[in-house]
DNA sequence: CTGAAAAAATGACATTTGTCAGCTTTGATA
DNA sequence: TATCAAAGCTGACAAATGTCATTTTTTCAG
């Protein structure tokens, strides 16, 4: 279970104010803000929130990464999105009135402030600006969303991995890629065993190195090349 | 190219008033809303936006159907959304700021009124209902291209059919599918040699009838197994 | 009504991908 | 450090799917 801790950051210099919408939010009306949240620690593999249960507020992601997804027939994962630190997850649903569509899962240990669901709505209620940018982001995420729903429909396996080391590698920046090869299989869409095969091609033709089943990348252009952009 | 009509739809009587978002906006501002708005008949296969260029306000589609698609590499479409009568189109690069990231093209003839930018955007600073209204929209909408995501990495061709059929029978209604082999192999993601071939399979089994190349569901129930929810 | 073009359909075949079974390595823990 | 389970990896094979070439049917302008 997640842990409550003492020594938990602070809201002013969390990175969630330089990535997300909260970027519009005033020092003032986060000082308020950051009195109403919960800061949690998890360890790696801990459940964020589960699909099919209903938002009681948002998820701000201090530190570590966290996968987002979906389980099709027979309950396999499909993750739709790996956030980084500074991104606010589980905001979806508490528009949509629905529960959650996604379940959250730490990959690795996070710190991961939780915001109820009235503070967030009174503080929207008061803040065209952030009102404008969350609509930006759900916007921002649909575009998203339909790239990957073509690539899926539209790439093969090989494409789509080529396609999501880049994507990863913008999200562990200068840190090798750190995944399991069922994780990172259920990124791609594909089987595990299919998963693991591709990337020895990879390893073979030099684009990519494995370091301890991490993953580095040596050639970005042949690899976006792949990718087909 | 679209053409001005003397005879267009009056709004206040406008499926879009019932189906959409705009349900919560008031007789009164509705009225406002119709003066500015420039409804024009399209004929089949006409395109509605493109993807690539700046969206310069909203669509309403009053009657016919418009499917939402993006492209692939070689330029493949996937279709991300088959629209009907009363829907509102063409909102998300509104808000984005990005240039549209699908197109929009009609699949029999429409009549569809454009709402300019400006319109739309004091409508929602003045209206917080629809602007809760948009976001639920745009959420529910993200919650359905997850599951769209999903089913295409991981089901079978011949899952996605039957999904893609059990869809096209919410959008069509009492009237059979009529889309072309092509179109509906880019819904479902395939070939169309693969298409017309598994089409013929469902033929044999008697889930589906085939006239005069439109199509009607015969076992919904069988379909609804073989989709896999 | 007719001919040309587009759409639908079919066949043959290669390729990709998934499945299953088993083996090896790694890492956590008693 | 010995042990065990999980993760990683490999091989063999079958099934699903895409591609290309060709034929048939439909549609529609003239």
């Amino acid at each position: 279970m997640a842990v409550k801790s003492r020594k938990y950051p602070e809201c002013d210099t969390c990175a969630v104010r330089s990535i997300s919408f909260f970027e519009s939010v005033q020092e003032r009306e986060f000082t308020e803000l950051a009195a109403h949240r919960d800061c949690r620690h998890y360890k790696k593999n801990q459940p964020v929130f589960l699909e099919g249960s209903f938002p009681r507020g948002i998820f701000c992601l201090n530190s570590g990464k966290v996968k987002i997804f979906s389980r099709g027939a027979e309950g396999k994962e499909q993750i739709i999105h790996i956030a980084r630190a500074g991104e606010v997850i589980g905001f979806r649903a508490m528009f949509s009135g629905d529960p959650y569509g996604v379940s959250a899962t730490t990959l690795e240990e996070c710190a991961i402030c939780f915001l109820p669901r009235d503070d967030f709505q009174q503080l929207l209620e008061h803040n065209g600006t952030l009102r404008n940018e969350v609509m930006k982001e759900l916007s921002r995420e649909l575009g998203e969303r339909v790239r990957l729903i073509t690539n899926m429909a539209q790439k093969t396996v090989r494409e789509r991995l080529a396609f999501s080391l880049l994507l990863l590698h913008d999200i562990y920046r200068e840190d090798p890629i750190n995944l399991s090869r069922e994780d990172l299989a259920n990124l791609v869409g594909t089987a595990t065993e299919t998963l693991i095969r591709l990337l020895k091609e990879f390893k073979e033709e030099q684009l990519i190195e494995v370091r301890q089943r991490k993953l580095g990348l040596l050639d970005r252009v042949a690899l976006e090349r792949i990718a087909g952009h």
